[in-house]
DNA sequence: AAGGTATATGATAACCGTTCTCACTACTAT
DNA sequence: ATAGTAGTGAGAACGGTTATCATATACCTT
């Protein structure tokens, strides 16, 4: 992920554009709030509004570099969107997150789809809970 | 559905929680917005609140009368909770929803939980597109 | 390299769905 | 009837996100 992709995405190549892809790619976590860039942002110096986290991430979002979700609690986090698809069990104690992909699922989803005569273009599956080791 | 299940969950049977009940009772479509609620309320006469509604699914909901999903779109749908389990299928076109119910799908969450060590306490599941006939 | 123009940014206001507050009303139990 | 308890409605407040607009920056042209 680089100026290339910024650039091919119609992007010009910005100081809070390259800085929030930089923590996007850097963090451990995969799942971030725009706040939690936000405060990234901040904690390494970089004076970058909150409106700018929004609007970028939303142009990432648009350029397909980025995913947005909507686990419970209000906020949306963001991820980079990677190749491949996955989805998510989140753990309603501590927030954590782990991506997981079955095929069997997926294949599923898309015969009742077509049972229905309904054209998915996407789908959220999100299995919320606790880890036992917390 | 009736004046029981409303004492039976500690509220007291109310013309308000009488009327939101109805509603969702007799309306044709099963998933409702609490605007949706609301105007229906004003259209049949009474002149019940906002807030009133809100408060009254959020009731009705932790009663386990209801249960509240949330589509895409920003606004929270509710429906009668009945017994079983279903999922969503929704159409971003026109809003049309459709229920499905499949084995396989639930017991592959059931198994992709346990290899986790995740132990599962809901899960949301919706399919986004469009139907062929619309 | 410098200048010009389109685009991006940051502070702040606005927005929107939802929840909270509080004065008032309506049951309930004595 | 009276006092206590729970419910209601209007509107304020809230929290996350988007819009506005004056200023700053990237980048294309020369
Ligand atoms: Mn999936
Ligand atoms: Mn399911
Ligand atoms: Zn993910
Ligand atoms: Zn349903």
């Amino acid at each position: 992920m680089n100026n290339q992709d910024l650039r091919k995405a119609g992007l010009k190549v910005t100081l809070p554009r390259m800085k929030i892809l930089e923590i996007l790619e850097n963090a451990e976590e995969n799942h971030h709030t725009a706040e939690d860039v936000y405060k990234a942002l901040l904690e390494s110096g970089e004076e970058i509004g909150l409106a700018t986290v929004y609007r970028v991430l939303t142009q990432f979002e648009t350029a397909g570099l980025v995913k947005r979700h909507h686990f419970e609690g209000g906020q949306a986090v963001f991820e980079l969107a990677g190749e491949g698809h996955h989805d998510h069990m989140v753990s309603v104690k501590s927030g954590k997150v782990v991506e997981f992909y079955d095929d069997i699922i997926e294949e599923r989803q898309r015969a009742i789809a077509k049972e229905h005569g309904f054209k998915m273009t996407s789908h959220t599956l999100i299995l919320y809970g606790e880890f036992e080791d917390e």
